[in-house]
DNA sequence: TATATTTACTTTAACGTTAACTTTAAGGTT
DNA sequence: AACCTTAAAGTTAACGTTAAAGTAAATATA
């Protein structure tokens, strides 16, 4: 069992309070005792419980962070973001994966609800969903990534999904790309409408019909399906043809269909991504896409539930948006 | 302030316990009252609060788990590992990222411990260092990953990087590549010097002297770095040329450097990788890599852990490998 | 009918820490 | 000498829960 404050103050023949005080360094106690109790505490490998302080203080110094999937790398990015600057100011994060199923994520908002977290960071499965009810009745702060119900009245921080796909292809189109195909997916969360939204953007804006563009649904966010949907679906006609993609990893398995296919790229077939990987930039062809900043996103967002965190007075609702934009290279 | 079970019995007459007991179904209480409790206890909104709960019991059902870099796919694929392992075990993970470096890593090891976690998973940033005199005051369980120094007796998991390397170059040498080149990082880690050792088990296997194996050290885990040295080092003197990359990320920097000084691969060079991450396969010249069970070795690690905790004496001490294969694709 | 057992609770104390208040003794003022 | 101040402690109670032991009434046993 580890040393408590008790078994310092008896080995010193002190009350627990004067061990208390003299470890947070507090004026009351002499040099020389507060000397002693540190020593003390050294030679015994004390730890303070930080359970129990939690416990007194009603605070326990850690935010509950739920993501759909934690190898995505586009969370992993967030989440790097968000522990590091809790981190710094001495918060730790829980961590759980809710494995895109809405079962599990209602049980880790319960759970960390439990666990009496201070904040609540949580990257949504689906647009709509029972967490809302539960979200309803918490007292704590909580931030939702990439998807605001309108039913919650809540902090969010996105990414600008909808202007990122009119980036996209408004690149394709006045690159001279004129058959547009978008691979999407996730079709149930609000960033897949958003997507398409933006993609309907860059039409009207060329003046062309919503029905020319050639959106294709892929039921798994994995490279095999974006692979072969790419393989049925994408076809050359004489016209060249540009192909956006959900994002940079999918784009991978897009690109080696598209070659595949004998299309040259970027001459016949043009190719954008989203995210901005590290990988992107040093693919063969070095892939057109969307910066998405995940890191600033995540530290962002850390930023507001802290300040969330220690201001009194409830702030204001706030939804964060982070700007997009194009990174042009070899695939356009 | 949340609901508390004195809250409920107060609203309902009863004791503390009676409602603590309802709670948890104990057979004390009748079904009659436990109906009221729970009615009461959910009208309310009432969730236990687990500090108090792990206060009394001595554990707080929470790991603590420590990382190099979260957003590294290797790291974030044990974590998810971990993560979903301990979570179907009704515990959660404090994830801390030490960012690389050994003060930050020391941190939080301190840290957890206050938090007073129940176990720890910890991937060290060196082979040896403070955390190691730490470590040793540790009552609680604890696993490292991909590092064992040897003044720690404790258990590990790690990835057998040596015969890995091993089955990449002789794989390189046994399909004719005689110029071997092998570029490396982290020098301080223990998984770069058997990295090293399994290239030349290779070589000596193949009756090759030693010295004949290129070794370019890049001093940091980055696409940037690792394209550059490849520019740089790898040369092709009418000799086939294998090189074998530290893992598959920086593989795709190297497979750049390597089209750009226009080597065709896989005929004049061929480039084996280490990881198997997702994209290897769909790269437009798929990947030669080394498999490696980032999923399972993070399942596998949390199973070990939780035997660990749910035995009463202490166990034998376990170091466990985790086997690696060859997976053989177009860049050779 | 007296005694043992069971059911359904209640009481007490503890987990380790801290906030708020109180005490004691020394030193300083007038 | 009587009073006030200050330094350096100590005491008490609380945070919310649970383990363990206690109790009273109802039921079963002989």
């Amino acid at each position: 069992m580890p040393t408590t404050q008790k078994d310092i103050a008896a080995k010193l023949n002190v009350s627990i309070m004067t061990v208390s005080k003299a470890l947070k360094g507090h004026p009351d106690i002499s040099a020389k005792t507060r000397k002693r109790v540190e020593d003390t505490a050294r030679e015994m490998n004390y730890t303070v419980n930080v359970v129990a302080r939690s416990l007194v203080q009603k605070r326990t110094h850690t935010i509950g962070v739920i993501v759909p999937d934690i190898s995505e790398l586009y969370y992993a990015e967030i989440v790097r973001g968000i522990e590091m600057v809790f981190r710094q100011h001495q918060y730790n994060i829980l961590l759980i994966d809710s494995e895109n199923d809405p079962d599990i994520e209602l049980d880790a908002i319960q759970t960390l609800l439990e666990k009496r977290v201070d904040g609540l960071i949580f990257g949504p499965t689906e647009k709509t969903s029972r967490y809302i009810d539960l979200l309803k009745t918490v007292s704590i702060p909580y931030i939702l990534i990439n998807n605001t119900p309108k039913a919650l009245h809540c902090d969010s921080i996105s990414i600008d999904r909808r202007h990122g796909s009119m980036l996209s292809v408004s690149h394709l189109l006045s690159s001279g790309y004129e058959d547009i195909y978008f691979l999407y997916t996730f079709k149930h969360l609000e960033q897949s409408q958003h997507s398409i939204n933006g993609c309907y953007d860059a039409f009207d804006q060329f003046n062309l019909p919503r029905e020319a563009l050639k959106l294709v649904y892929c039921e798994n966010r994995d490279l095999e399906t974006f692979y072969n949907k790419t393989l049925e679906s994408v076809q050359y006609n004489n016209k060249k043809t540009g192909v956006y993609a959900w994002d940079d990893e999918m784009a991978v398995g897009v690109y080696r269909a598209l070659v595949e296919k004998g299309f040259s790229i970027p001459d016949q077939v043009g190719l954008v991504g989203f995210d901005d990987i590290r990988i992107s930039k040093y693919l063969p062809k070095s892939l057109t896409t969307i910066f998405c900043p995940k890191f600033e996103m995540g530290k962002k967002c850390a930023e507001r539930l802290l300040q969330q965190l220690l201001s009194e007075q409830p702030l204001e609702t706030e939804k964060i948006m982070m700007a997009l934009k194009l990174i042009k290279r070899e695939t356009t």
